[in-house]
RNA sequence: UCCUCGGUAGCUCAACGGCAGAGCGGGUGGCUGUUAACCACUAGGUUGGGGGUUCGAAUCCCUCCCGGGGAGCCA
């Protein structure tokens, strides 16, 4: 008999079906018992009776616990009592795998447990709902850049050097030289982006920053896309039409997973173009005006970044950073060069920063100077430096966090729920 | 790294200087419509490690270890 999952159970009623999943929760009642069968798909609820079911399947059932791996069959039976709706009335059980004291059961348990626990912990409701928008956001992400011409480019994870910095590194032997695990396939997608015209990686990346907070992991990927002959204005659109993308399919596809999670729908509903463009003086001016401890010429902080984006429903995009702040490869404003050609995307209702991108320095002597000052090693560049010297041109790129982004449609209160197994200062394990 | 809170049964917690307890989970029994089912009984402990104060320490002090929350930084 071919297997059905739960999730198509409604078109199989009055039929006699066989379901393969592990044991939810059950309950009993005597010479009534009620299994919940989890498949990955759903659950749903199975009735066993004693008077109906044979003397063996009764006996099996005996024996059942809290995710005991099971081959059942049964009629489907559309009933109003059942949760969802519908329910099977079983004729056959098949015990496939024991379980014994499984750790996690349907009542509390504190952070520390769960994460220790968390190759269990996803099959929990509202896990496995996160787990399964994380994987439509991928999918949407995937098809809004493909549908947009750009070719998939992904860069190396073991990098030479350092793009940004060097304090945030994991260092690694390799051979006996030193290599990095990428903070950032950034630098990578110019020399990508002057071959293909439109590209990006998407892949994990690592910071090794010792940050404990809820929007931060050691561990995350990033989405990267890198565009020839685009200039920032530009970029702030690609970015609001990517996001605006990104949360409508979640809208179109993840209903079900967003309920169990308790997202209020409206918020993400409200997401649409044309994001509000902030001016960095702006904000920070605004930011005095409320009467924050803001020093102009920073960036922002947590409170900050909810006070900017505390007056608009849908997210805000902050642009022109001062260039001190920002990374070396960033073009300054020719408005005024003090500040950069750069812009970050706040997601609304708390969750902070989701993109960070800029408009690429194409000048091959402004960029020397700023590998100069910034003490870079000049050698570990002459790479990048070829993209300017071999045609240059104006471009631009953002990176977006997809944990991040996740967190904010999900409505978490924690990043580390937005991948299977997040890496932190203090978690390497499971 | 800094600030802060915590570590007691498998899990979530209580006891806060005087006999270490409850709920859930486990086990046994009961119940033909349960919804994190319910009812009864039952097993389960080196109170994170070390040191100190005290007649007496889970409780107070010191120290180490482990973890949660937050900050800076960032996506």
């Amino acid at each position: 008999m071919t297997q059905t999952y739960i999730s198509d159970i409604a078109a199989q009623a009055g039929e006699t079906v066989e379901l393969r999943g592990w044991l939810y929760n059950f309950r009993s009642s005597g010479k009534l018992k009620f299994l919940l069968l989890r498949d990955g798909t759903g659950i749903i609820q199975c009735v066993l009776s004693k008077k109906e079911a044979p003397d063996a399947v009764w006996e099996a059932s005996e024996t059942l616990a809290q995710e005991t791996a099971l081959i059942l069959r049964g009629k489907v039976n559309q009933d109003d009592r059942a949760p969802g709706g519908f329910e099977i009335w079983l004729s056959d059980l098949q015990i496939v795998g024991a379980s014994v004291d499984y750790p996690i059961t349907l009542k509390e348990h504190g952070d520390a447990f769960l994460l220790d626990n968390r190759h269990l912990w996803i099959r929990s409701k509202k896990q496995h709902a996160v787990l399964r928008v994380r994987h439509q956001v991928i999918k949407a992400i995937r098809d809004f850049l493909d549908d947009r011409g750009f070719i998939n480019f992904d860069a190396p994870i073991l990098t030479p050097n350092a793009s940004e910095g060097t304090t945030t590194l994991f260092k690694i032997d390799y051979f006996g030289e030193n290599a990095y695990l990428s903070q950032s396939g950034q630098l990578y997608q110019e020399p990508g982006c002057a071959a293909f015209g439109k590209t990006y990686c998407f892949g994990p990346t690592f910071r090794a920053e010792k940050s404990k907070t809820r929007k931060h992991l050691t561990e995350f990927w990033m989405v990267e896309p890198e565009v020839a002959f685009m200039e920032l204005p530009e970029l702030m659109e690609l970015a609001e039409d990517f996001i605006c993308f990104i949360v409508n399919r979640a809208l179109d596809r993840c209903q079900p997973d967003l309920e169990v999670l308790e997202r209020d729908l409206e918020p993400l509903k409200r997401v649409q173009k044309p994001f509000p463009r902030m001016h960095y003086n702006d904000a920070s001016k605004l930011l005095r005006d409320k009467g924050l401890p803001f020093t102009h010429g920073d960036d922002f902080g947590a409170p900050d970044e909810e006070a900017i984006t505390a007056g608009s429903d849908r997210p805000v995009i902050v642009h022109r950073f001062p260039a001190a702040i920002k990374a070396f490869y960033m073009k300054p404003d020719p408005v005024d060069p003090t500040l950069s050609l750069s812009m970050d995307v706040l997601a609304p209702e708390g969750y902070g920063e989701i993109i960070g991108g800029s408009q690429r320095e194409d000048d091959l002597k402004v960029l020397e100077e700023k590998i100069h000052e910034h003490k870079l090693p000049r050698e570990a560049f002459e790479w990048y430096l070829d993209v300017r010297r071999y045609g240059t041109f104006p471009h631009s790129g953002f990176g977006m966090g997809l944990e991040r982004t996740v967190s904010w449609i999900c409505g978490i209160h924690h990043i580390r729920e937005a991948i299977p197994f997040p890496r932190m200062i203090h978690r390497l394990k499971p």
